[in-house]
DNA sequence: CTCTTCTCGGATATTCAATGTCCGAGTTAT
DNA sequence: ATAACTCGGACATTGAATATCCGAGAAGAG
């Protein structure tokens, strides 16, 4: 069982979006989280198609939330991401092979997926209990309340100065 | 988020392992659920690795279970067939870019990653719930009370009849 | 009002893992 | 002792996830 990676990135986005008061660009979270900003972009697409974050163009675009980050769970980002595709998928191999069950019996799920539905409903019921919110509280804690100060400081950084003539950022 | 097709073909043959009294070759087990025999031989090296299954080799020879089906849950045959690692794999995507934290500060698995574990262990322990014989029972209900007086009829076709004497079966 | 610049959006290659397949080692009944 | 049948691991193939690119569109500057 694999969870694409892409997951990952989507948390880490929706937690440093809710301290913004800003957009912000893809280009900028890309640069923040050292991932590729072309793959990264896919990736805001999808929480964008699922209305999770709003997407202003321009010149000062960029992404922020649509919901206050209490609002905001840990099923939908992977949900928006990932999918919503069960993990067990039924081959429904009871129909077929000598032993084949008659098709009249098989019109709702057998034993089998409906344990592994269950256990699967249980998985999502624990991310729905957890917020972004609370993982950006937790972060801040873990990192003894300097991470969210330091993100809001190096957001500051891309805030809209005017007055910048001739950004000499000739690093690419 | 996606589960290796190997685990319903296991699954399925643990029950029907459990419902015969004699090892049961591979090529038979794949010619019941009509799946391919190679592949279905390597999830059969998988469970027998795990010790849930032993093989005989020989002439009489297959598979069988190791336990009574009541000892085998099913995320032993998940766990089997699937691995163990965890579906959320952590990229420490904190300790890149320009706001990287201090190595010292991730020693231990931060709250997104703590999050995304105690979801996976609902799900796990949800798995932990079933074993096969509640498996095989429910299948049993779900059809009747026949299927699996019909598998052990099945099974008989294949029981070492010794009285064989140049068996015809030229189908394939 | 025009123009430039910056942004997102979807369509497009590449890489890795899961799927599917094969033949050799080993063991039992004849 | 022989022969037939079994499992076990090593080998191609396919599909999806990963990584990337360029065009459409909107906001702001001039
Ligand atoms: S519905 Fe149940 S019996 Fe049918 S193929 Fe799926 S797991 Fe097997
Ligand atoms: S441990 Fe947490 S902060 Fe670090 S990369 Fe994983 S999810 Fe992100």
């Amino acid at each position: 069982m694999r969870l694409s990676s892409g997951v990952e990135w989507g948390l880490h986005c929706c937690v440093t979006l809710s301290q913004s008061q800003h957009p912000v660009p893809a280009s900028r979270l890309a640069e923040l989280h050292g991932v590729p900003q072309p793959y990264l972009a896919k990736q805001l697409q999808a929480l964008s198609r699922a209305n999770l974050v709003a997407s202003t163009q321009g010149q000062a675009g960029g992404y922020e939330l649509t919901r206050p980050a209490s609002q905001i769970t840990a099923l939908d980002v992977v949900v928006a991401i990932d999918g919503t595709e069960p993990a067990f998928r039924c081959t429904e191999i009871r129909q077929r092979g000598p032993l084949a069950a008659d098709p009249e019996r098989c019109l709702l799920p057998c034993a089998i997926a409906r344990a592994m539905a269950t256990a699967e409903q249980a998985w999502r019921s624990a991310l729905a209990e957890i917020t972004v919110a609370d993982l950006a509280e937790q972060v801040d804690a873990d990192s003894g309340g300097t991470a969210l100060e330091r993100l809001q400081r190096w957001f500051s950084a891309t805030t809209p100065s005017p007055a910048s003539p001739s950004g000499p950022r000739g690093s690419r």
